[in-house]
DNA sequence: GATTATAGATAGTAGTGCTATTCACTACTC
DNA sequence: GAGTAGTGAATAGCACTACTATCTATAATC
């Protein structure tokens, strides 16, 4: 497959195209001559990945790149692949964090018995989105710990994370054990480079598209209910 | 209150609340003389709006200036305002749509009865979250309807659907009623100023920064199976 | 042999979100 | 009442991002 091919099945302009392969972003196709070269399947579906991570996880390119590079390294493990998606998904690392919420999100994670690293950035993005609510409807004065303040917090997450759990407690078990159901070796070491391509492939699908398309799902539930509410 | 009152009190620079004000992001303060002016606590509380819209609900300054408009205009009904936050939360518009998938969610819409308008970005963000993964690992050939692959997708969603359901139910009913348990005029009739204030934050709160902390918690449950898996 | 396509390289561009500077003035401190 | 710091208004500039356009030498195609 030449460039133009590549170009109509993937929708890419060619500029953009070679300003990926320039960057890393794609792979060089196998040269033929010097002007000349040849792409493969496997382009098509790096540029697909490229394309739902840019456009649909809203990725940087920076941030494309790294998720890439620790992708395309079979030396480093699956769940650092992992930990490289998710820190892409976590926005609101700029938003200042109030000291006293991430206390109660390390709190709340001991409650749930989530084992989960102290340099998650998930545990930081949530810790944001609470301070950001709390500086928006104050329940609490700002880095203070308070009891009722933690009840009040649990009671509200205990609300979303009950079947929150469940979905990932069924996501993780699918990603361990691929299509025919037969297991893999631990997610940490996928047998071949084929299976380590499409348990990436589902990771990418089960983090940053399903975050998406929950959002999009919660929304549509949202604006069907709030019709009904206003035409009561 | 003067400038730098406000500039510590929300820890953002002289410089871009100035520019803040300059663009109509931040409502101009009552002038006292030609270089001094007041600022009031709803200047505060504004501030923290568009610092939690930009830095964790990731709006552009468009964005929020569109919402932020919405949201100042009492002649605009609630609903409009909710609508302007969702389109401002729709992501993967750029992503190129399967006409096919955009079908299927409206069936599937059907299939919930869950009523929604057409033109609602929410439709097109799941279209597009769904094509970019249809894309990646295909269940249907592009552009075709198949009633099997509608029933994959059901399933699929359904999976999902049922918690999301249940959560914007509650979260509307909270909505179109105050703190205080005492009924609102409907959703599209909020009282007074100060209540169309207080409902806008809770608006804010319940799908931009809820989003966010959903995404969050299913990232932190997610990382927390995954670890329990690898060292199985 | 004319036209079209391609790789590789370099330069340019439109948009975004601030940031810095300047100027004229005012308020506060000593 | 002199000096210093803070303020509003206006303008210009800056760093970054994600491309886009142009050029040249060569190769493929008709």
């Amino acid at each position: 497959m030449r460039m133009a091919e590549l170009c109509s099945t993937s929708g890419v302009a060619p500029a953009t195209i070679k300003w990926y392969l320039r960057i890393g972003l794609l792979p060089k196709g196998t040269s033929t001559s010097r002007n000349q070269a040849d792409y493969g399947p496997a382009h098509v579906r790096r540029l697909r990945l490229v394309r739902a991570l840019l456009e649909v996880g809203g990725f940087s390119i920076a941030q494309a790149q790294s998720v890439l590079a620790s992708l395309d390294d079979p030396t480093v493990p699956i769940e650092a692949v992992v930990k490289s998606v998710h820190g892409a998904l976590a926005r609101s690392v700029s938003h200042p964090i109030d000291p006293a919420m991430l206390e109660y999100v390390d709190h709340y994670l001991a409650h749930r018995e989530w084992t989960v690293d102290r340099d998650s950035p998930a545990r930081d993005d949530l810790a944001a989105a609470l301070s950001a609510m709390n500086e928006i409807f104050p329940i609490s004065p700002v880095a203070t710990y308070s009891e009722s303040v933690e009840h009040e917090i649990f009671d509200a997450l205990d609300h979303y994370a009950g079947p929150i759990e469940t979905w990932a407690y069924e996501e993780i078990a699918s990603l361990t054990s691929d299509d025919s159901g037969r297991m893999v070796d631990g997610p940490g070491t996928p047998a071949t480079e084929r299976d380590r391509d499409e348990l990436i492939a589902n990771i990418v699908l089960g983090t940053v598209l399903m975050e998406r398309s929950i959002g999009a799902l919660r929304r549509l539930a949202q604006e069907h209910f709030f019709m009904a509410a206003s035409s009561r």
